[in-house]
DNA sequence: GTTTTATCTGAACATATGTTCAGATAGCAT
DNA sequence: ATGCTATCTGAACATATGTTCAGATAAAAC
């Protein structure tokens, strides 16, 4: 039965999300036992399979959780008519989603061959439902002569290698603003597709 | 004493390298036991101390080595005149280079949070001296106007980043050849820097 | 106040881990 | 043939792992 009023456990479940996220990227999935996990919730080992059924579990809810939020959140905006304004948007998006979500991209993008066949399968089918939206984007403005790439796919993924790049060296209170980091990237993304 | 003819033994430190480098670029270091390594060799697990102190060794030698392999290869070309044509040089030596040593790039991008702290500087700084290169030609070029980059810093770590990506999806034996690939590349790169 | 229910503890289980080392093995020089 | 040396085996050690579960705990429902 679900919970109707507040308690210290309600707050349990996403403070273990919370905590094998960080710990995660921190070390990799591998590296990181549920006792560390437990013990940095403040609980002891058993107590955290209430939560998940297995280590695996955890690690591909965290994954599908991520994926599902980028595609909600890329799904909430409203795309602009021309081509060259849906690719800056996209563009701003993609680097201001990911900054924000350091510890989940990292071990998105890392732990991928940590899970299972199935679970695999599942986040690459997210994660292709996301890098299709860049190539429509793409494909549409080759095909309006406002961009020109040599291959949609390839310029695709080349383009958001560069962009997820942004979290290998940006940390928050540094130099340059998420405002800043995204016109950065803006005017390099913009010339390398343009004809 | 160092082995001055032929023997088996004389194989098994590069057949050690070779199947640690594989199978920590397919299962991360953490999820790769020693004994998993000696049974890949044909060894059993105490053999491998002949050759490695220990298992953090192993890996910090593969991530020393390769990125010593990197500057050396670099080194050894000799650069171009122009900033344009060093730029196109570069770009197609990271791509040749890191696309026949999908498994060295990978670990060494993946695994440095495996590394103790100190060799983990080590490594940094033998990866900075890397991109110092990058950065240096494209400093050049928009001192004299032939590029215009935003930042040359963060400039050099999307383009790296770009290139690096290309590991992500190249198979050997796929529709493209290296070379293909890397002018496509290069036609993004370079107008990405464009004036 | 009593029952019910969700949650947590603490110990246990079977297995896996990195590493060591005495002794076996086999190629080398003499 | 004999001694030497590098290498490998096989067992052992101490510790860590993911997971389970009977029983404690405490809040909620009645």
């Amino acid at each position: 039965m679900a919970r109707t009023t507040g308690s210290h456990s309600d707050i349990t479940g996403p403070r273990i999300r919370d905590v094998a996220m960080r710990l995660f990227a921190q070390h990799g999935y591998a590296a990181v036992s549920m006792r560390q996990i437990a013990s940095d919730v403040g609980v002891q080992a058993g107590a955290l399979y209430n939560y998940t059924p297995d280590k695996q579990s955890l690690l591909f809810g965290l994954m599908q959780g991520h994926m599902e939020d980028l595609l909600a959140a890329r799904a909430a905006r409203d795309v602009p008519e021309d081509s060259l304004a849906q690719l800056e948007d996209f563009t701003r998006f993609h680097i201001a989603f990911h900054m924000e979500r350091a510890d989940a991209v990292f071990v998105s993008y890392m732990e991928l061959r940590s899970l299972s066949d199935e679970n695999f399968a599942t986040i690459e089918t997210l994660r292709r439902r996301y890098e299709d939206e860049l190539e429509q984007i793409l494909r549409q403005g080759v095909c309006t002569g406002v961009f020109s790439v040599p291959d949609t796919k390839i310029a695709t993924l080349a383009l958001i290698a560069m962009l997820t790049g942004v979290n290998t060296w940006y940390r928050t209170g540094g130099r340059l603003s998420v405002e800043e980091v995204e016109t950065i990237y803006w005017d390099m993304v913009r010339k390398a597709v343009a004809p």
